[in-house]
DNA sequence: ATAACACCTGGAGTTAACTCCAGGTCAAGA
DNA sequence: TCTTGACCTGGAGTTAACTCCAGGTGTTAT
């Protein structure tokens, strides 16, 4: 059991955002003890998950669908597998995406820095010759 | 020279996004003729590329701020290459997050059919013994 | 010529995901 | 006993990035 200070702490959350995330039903009902939340192991696995989910972008709303049918037993294994199945390819769509961009990234970086040097060598205008400053 | 209606089609934003982004300076000041705004090919480029960046989830500001520098000449290309470094890095290390997480679901989502196959093979429920559902 | 269309501006509204606040409770140390 | 300090609730406020709207103008096809 964990007081709520301690699984801000662990996962670097602000109280503010577990009781949001408890309230919009991301996490399941958090026990109580005199009022005060506390936290089982279980709990904190979901938690992690979840940050972890919504670390790479993952919308609350197919995690608060997920935990919703799960609490709902083995009659929806079959969407929540679903429900993971759709978000690991946004995901990969993604980071396909981005892995372009870096590319491009590099590109365009690395004409930076053919600009820029020359352009420190002024005493030597002939070398910035062919590379010129580029539009983007 | 082309229409607003022809970038909005061949870049898939709307007449309402390319304005919002030109006021906020996301784009140079679009020329006009009769009032109407007129996209050059050098527009375009920075159309395109803005959308590439912000689909990767570069946030508007660096962007500005490159293309504020970007009128300011070739004193700003140290600044501009190092907006342009800083966010590969932010987008390179988003990109592993997601990796680890694509991963992660690979192990989860295996787990599911293990779970879910056995579940159709009622007539022999020996078969499901060692695959519980799962926590998480 | 006239009706429909694409586009214009300034400003208000929306959405997702928090984040902050006021006012209150409870347990423990000086 | 008194006072921190951590935590509580319900609800309002914020931020980023659009998105929509009202009312108006110039362009084009019939």
């Amino acid at each position: 059991m964990m007081t709520m200070g301690e699984v801000c702490k662990k996962y670097a959350l602000t109280a503010d955002t577990l009781r949001y995330y408890e309230k919009i039903g991301l996490l399941p009902q958090i026990g109580r003890a005199a009022g005060r939340r506390q936290y089982t192991d279980s709990d904190c696995v979901w938690i992690e998950f979840v940050k972890c989910m919504r670390g790479a972008g993952v919308g609350v709303e197919p995690l608060v669908q997920y935990i919703r049918l799960f609490a709902r037993g083995e009659a929806t294994l079959e969407a929540r597998k679903r429900i993971l199945v759709g978000e690991r390819r946004r995901i990969a769509a993604k980071v396909e995406e981005m892995r372009r961009l870096i590319e491009r990234l590099d590109f365009k970086i690395e004409q930076y820095e053919n600009t820029i040097v020359p352009a420190e060598k002024r005493l030597r205008p002939s070398a910035r010759q062919s590379v010129q400053e580029r539009k983007t």
